[in-house]
DNA sequence: CAACTGCACAACTGTTTGCTTGTGCTAGCT
DNA sequence: AGCTAGCACAAGCAAACAGTTGTGCAGTTG
């Protein structure tokens, strides 16, 4: 279905919605923990919990958040249920907001350094 | 510039609150607005708040974020303060993540009218 | 100088949301 | 069958946050 030129400039409305929204699942620590463990490969909730030290109904609920968006897949192996990244795209996302992370970092740096020499503590 | 191998595997702790917050400040319609909004160029408050329809206060609130998040730069020109893009890879990260909304919705539209798995296509 | 415009900061309020606690359900084991 | 492990759902609580109201301040205008 087409190429699509992605971006509409003036973005509708409801488009702007759900693009804060998809956002905004990114914006938890936990969740990022999660796809960050995830990139490693599938993994069951146990193993998820015990690998960030969280509560089992809080990985749940985070997978399932998760998983509600589309960024995970979920697939019952016996008595347990193994998740996997749903959209690899995403870590283009987090490489990206990394990348503009650090730039930032290298900023302050540098005008910490290059301004003010004298004073020089954290 | 360092050409920095972007992203460690095993996120560090501290950036990954960081990418967090990145991503939360993007989480909030009425910012994606105003980065949409300043991708045409330049503008005031007043500008914008005309443009978006909000509040002044409102708008001058989330352009604080905006600007401390480093995503807008601010400059004083005599009684009106200008606004702009801080940093246009964010646009690039908006594309990206339309292009994962226009992807799910493809994926709904597909379900609801076909049980014929349309295989592969990008 | 006085009044007005443009903007930012602070306090308040209602809502969202993350985390915990409690619970039910299914699958495997003895 | 009874028991335990693995997981998801629901309710309650506390913190975070968006939007409004109120206000102060700098720059412009008459």
């Amino acid at each position: 279905m087409s190429d699509s030129p992605p971006v509409p400039h003036p973005l509708p409305e409801p488009l702007i919605e759900l693009v804060a929204q998809r956002f905004r699942v990114l914006g938890e620590p936990m969740r990022i923990k999660l796809l960050d463990r995830l990139r490693e490969g599938e993994a069951t909730v146990s193993e998820l919990q015990r690998s960030l030290g969280a509560s089992q109904q809080n990985v749940s609920k985070h997978l399932g958040i998760l998983h509600a968006a589309g960024m995970v897949s979920r697939s019952k192996h016996g008595n347990h249920t193994r998740y996997a990244i749903g959209d690899p795209a995403i870590f283009d996302l987090c490489d990206q907001v990394c990348g503009g992370v650090r730039r930032q970092l290298q900023e302050l740096d540098t005008i910490l350094q290059g301004d003010q020499p004298a004073a020089a503590s954290a």
